[in-house]
DNA sequence: AGGCCTAATCACCATCGGGTGACTTTGCCG
DNA sequence: CGGCAAAGTCACCCGATGGTGATTAGGCCT
C-alpha cells in the first residue's frame, strides 16, 4: 500500500486491479452467478467452495456468510430455477390448433427438447439429479415435477385424453425420452445409434416422440 | 516382526490376519472386483485410487502395477462389460410370437427395464456416461449401443417394419425412455409424477412404453 | 477527528486425492 | 546355501479440498 506514494502514481487509471466492491447484495450476487456458471459449463464435480470463490473473484469465507455454505447456494440456486418449466416453456401454442390429446403431447415433446437444449445449467443438474440423492437435489426434481404437471394442465384446456389411457404414464414416458436423449446429446453426440448434433437429427428425434406420443393417443 | 518368537506362539491358527495373498492373478482379481463393486455402490464418485485399493485390502501401487493406474482399471471393467446387451438380455421370446414390429419394441423395452434394474453397476456407468466424456467412458457406450442393435437385428428375424418409419429413431426413442425411467427411478424414485418403486409401477411404466411403440408401428 | 459496523481478506488447519521411489518379504531355482 | 525376480508394503510428495478464527480495510455517522 505504501507503494502507491511514489510510482504508482503514473498510473491514476486503476490499470488491473478490480478493487472489491464492498456491497454485499452484489457480492452475493457474483457467488450466486459464479455458482450458476460453474454448474451449467463443468457440472457438479466442478463444483465447490473454493472454485466458486475463485469464479466469483472473493474469497470462499463469503461463501460461508452469505449463503451458509455449498449447501445454502445450492438451495438459493434451486430456488431460483423452481419455476424453470413455467419461465422456459411457453404457453401459446405457437398458432397451432391443440385438436387432439396427441398433439398436446407432441407439443410437449417439442417444448421440452427446446428449453432443455437451450439451458446448459438445467442440463447439468438433471444429471446431477442422476448421480446421488440428496435433499436439494431431491427438492429441485420435485419442484420440477408440479411444473411440468402444472403446465401440461394449463394447456390440455378442455381435451379430454381417450378412456383408458394411462395419461400420467404416457407423459412420463415422453418427458422421459426427450430429456435422456438431450443428456446424452451433450457427452456422447448420439444414442443407440442415432444422431444427436445437427438440428436436423434433433428434428429427427423429436418427430419420432412426436409420432409414438401421437400415435399413443388415437 | 520380533515380537512373534514369545507370545504369538500361543495363536497358531492365525486368528485375523489375512496374510497377503501373494498370488498376482488373484489380486489382480480382488482389485477388480473392488472397482466394480465400488463403482456399483457408490458411482464414478466414489471411485478413486485409494478407495479401490482400500476395498480390496492391498496397497494402491499393485493398481498401477497390474492395471496402470485408474484408467487401466477402469478400461479393464468396460472390457468385462463389451458384451453386456447380449449377455443380460436373453434371445429368446420368453414363449411368445413377435408377429408385429410392434411386439419386437414391446419386448425390447420389457427385457431393457429388466435387464437395467438388476444390474447396478451399468446403471452408474450409464449416468457416468451422462456425466463426463472420458475416452473410456465413449468407448464403453460405443460397445453397448452396438450390443443393442445386435440384439435387435437377431431378434427382428424375418420382421419388416413398415415403411415409412424411422426404425433407427423410434428404437433409440424406446431405448432412451427405459433409460431415463430406471435411472430415476434409483434416486428419486419416481418420475414426472409417475412412481417407480413396486413391480407394480413397473409394470404400468412399462405398459405405457410398449404401448407407444406398439402404436408407433401399427 | 474519532469510533464503529461490516465487507472482505488472510493465514491456517486437517484431510484426502493421485502418484512415485525405495524398501521388505517371499518363493523358487540353480 | 546364495541369490534373484516377483509380490507386496511403506513413506513420502504435491496439490486441492472443505472449513474456521483472527485480522484488515473501508465507509458512514456523530
Amino acid at each position: 500500500m505504501n507503494a502507491m506514494t511514489a510510482e504508482a502514481v503514473e498510473t491514476p487509471a486503476a490499470p488491473e486491479k478490480e478493487l472489491p466492491v464492498r456491497d454485499r447484495v452484489q457480492t452475493q450476487g457474483r457467488i450466486f452467478q459464479a455458482g450458476r456458471a460453474l454448474l451449467a459449463e463443468g457440472g457438479f464435480q466442478a463444483f465447490g467452495v473454493n472454485a466458486v470463490a475463485r469464479k466469483a473473484g472473493c474469497d470462499k469465507q463469503l461463501i460461508y456468510r452469505y449463503f451458509g455454505g455449498l449447501d445454502g447456494l445450492v438451495d438459493a440456486i434451486g430456488e431460483d430455477l423452481a419455476g424453470w418449466v413455467m419461465k422456459h416453456v411457453p404457453e401459446d401454442q405457437g398458432g397451432r390448433f391443440l385438436l387432439t390429446y396427441g398433439d398436446l403431447m407432441e407439443r410437449l415433446a417439442e417444448l421440452y427438447a427446446d428449453a432443455l437444449r437451450a439451458d446448459p445449467l438445467i442440463r447439468r443438474i438433471l444429471v446431477w439429479e442422476l448421480s446421488e440423492s440428496s435433499p436439494h437435489i431431491a427438492r429441485m426434481a420435485d419442484a420440477r415435477a408440479k411444473g411440468i404437471a402444472q403446465w401440461i394442465e394449463r394447456m390440455r384446456g378442455s381435451l379430454t385424453p381417450p378412456k383408458g389411457a394411462d395419461t400420467v404414464a404416457l407423459n412420463a414416458v415422453v418427458i422421459a425420452a426427450v430429456q435422456q436423449l438431450v443428456l446424452a446429446a451433450e457427452t456422447s453426440g448420439s444414442f443407440a445409434g442415432l444422431p444427436l448434433k445437427s438440428q436436423k437429427d434433433w428434428a429427427r428425434a423429436v418427430s419420432a416422440v412426436a409420432r409414438m406420443a401421437r400415435a399413443a393417443y388415437a
